[in-house]
DNA sequence: AAAAGCACTTTGTAATACAAAGTATGTGAA
DNA sequence: TTCACATACTTTGTATTACAAAGTGCTTTT
């Protein structure tokens, strides 16, 4: 047997960046306000998670405005597909060890 | 759109809590010595991991011999495998919102 | 002019994770 | 019989992480 953990990405074992992510994978964009309804978390914590994402190259940022009203968005880019979607193959595969 | 990440249990959001109940899900039990090199960690780390999993009625100890050397082995519990397989469904439930 | 919303940043604290060292018990080798 | 070694921990100390709450700067609404 070997380790069933190996492959899982450390950013994604949190669970609020877990989110984001697979929200991401699914929605072209989506603001900030929005994603905070949508994880029922703070904003401080939220933004936090965030900036971690986006530093590591998980997902970019909009500035843009709704009207005259600020409105930030956030979108995945590809390296963020592509490591988000490395990390679902390791789960799969532990899941597909355990059925 | 609902939020992605209910469900998830979060004492499985721990990487190493998470290893040993998927390879408890598919041996009936794996000794102290076994998992730790399976899961690559310090005796420390996961006997810690391991107090903290029973304490939450996910596994049992059996403290046996192989021999006359000691030889503790561990597995999983009813409860353990309902929680875990919830888990693994709210997990699975994420993967199919992204694909 | 005041209150409220947005998207943060800062601050402080609590929880968590971990390595390393220490412990108790027993075994095997010299 | 004494010494080194293994097992399965516990204890200790530290680093990291997560989080809430409060504060900030800007704008908009009332």
């Amino acid at each position: 047997m070997k380790n069933p953990i190996t492959g899982l990405n450390k950013i994604f074992d949190n669970r609020i960046r877990l989110g984001v992510m697979s929200v991401l994978m699914v929605n072209e964009e989506i603001s900030f306000n929005d994603l905070k309804q949508l994880l029922e978390v703070t904003d401080g914590n939220l933004a936090t998670h965030l900036v971690n994402l986006e530093e590591n190259g998980f997902i970019k940022v909009h500035k843009g405005f709704i009207g005259r009203k600020t409105n930030t968005t956030y979108s995945i880019t590809r390296q963020g597909e592509k490591s988000f979607s490395d990390h679902i193959t390791a789960l799969e595969n532990m899941i597909k060890g355990v059925k």
